[in-house]
DNA sequence: CAGCATCCCGTTTGATACTG
DNA sequence: CAGTATCAAACGGGATGCTG
């Protein structure tokens, strides 16, 4: 094991520490920015989306081709439907050339920039503890489920079909 | 227009440093890792996900009916359903005591605490920047959509329904 | 109290085809 | 090339009722 050592060696004093704080800056605001909060994070989990944006923070300014390139996979359906979303969002701006053969690119926004910063440590930190997510999903899948940690041993892996 | 200043004062070159790090941090790793990442946020954004999460690291352990209660609105379809996923995810452990009035108890993981962290940042920053969300939202839809900055100023607002 | 099963709805995602 | 329209599948999410 030799990633089991990392893992955020916080102290847990400090780590409740800022846990308090957010939950104070959490406190001191309405529903409706709790609410933006998740759909902030809602709207970067969307598949699309964090691809876009970090293509768009390496790169600069994209045309719509570009991008699906980029991402492969995606669909032109899928594409427009995400560059609209963060347009909408204000984290990308669209600029229509409008000429003949249509050419529109994009690029991130000074809120976009913003956001894309706000997310790398947080998944640079994933990266870093991907073994452990693998590890504890493993775990996790081959127990049948937390399984119920029974004295009893008579869980012995009956369903090896993973719901996910 | 008193919050149009702050918005991220990072230099252009900085940023693009950052980014080109996270950059490299991907393209070193492969696919099923973006793809984890990718999967995490999505989990995050996950309606309740975030509320435990913040919660277990306020509390440090609570039982399923104090999660509920927390959370208030949520359903025990949707709480157990969250619990497992975070279970699976490595991110929260499960406790029971197996007593006979059921008594279940959920603490954060070292990699629950460490991705907790990880989130504060980001959704700090996304507070901050509630308003800047708001008035790009509010701009987009009243141009109806990206709308074409047509020239001809046909637009003059003509769909005040939001579709969101 | 904890949690599972069932039904049911809206949204997201995708495959495909079509327009300017 | 950029974008829209349509159809179908998958998933998230809620309501309700039932176990140990």
């Amino acid at each position: 094991m030799k990633e089991g050592t990392p893992v955020i060696p916080q102290d847990l004093d400090t780590f409740h520490e800022v846990i308090r704080r957010s939950q104070e800056a959490c406190d001191a605001l309405s529903e409706a920015e709790d609410g933006l909060k998740r759909e902030i994070l809602a709207h970067a989990g969307n598949r699309w989306s964090l691809g876009v944006v970090h293509a768009l923070g390496v790169a600069g300014t994209l045309r719509h081709a570009e991008l699906a390139r980029r991402l492969e996979g995606v669909t032109q359906r899928m594409l427009t439907r995400t560059l609209r979303q963060l347009e909408r969002d204000g984290l990308i701006s669209r600029r229509d050339h409008r000429e003949v053969p249509p050419r529109v690119d994009y690029t991130l926004t000074e809120l976009g920039r913003g956001l894309l910063q706000g997310m790398i440590p947080l998944w640079t930190w994933v990266i870093d503890n991907a073994d452990a997510f693998r590890a504890a999903r493993d775990r996790f899948d081959t127990d049948g489920g937390h399984g119920d940690d029974v004295p009893a041993r008579t869980r012995s892996v009956a369903s090896p079909v993973p719901r996910s």
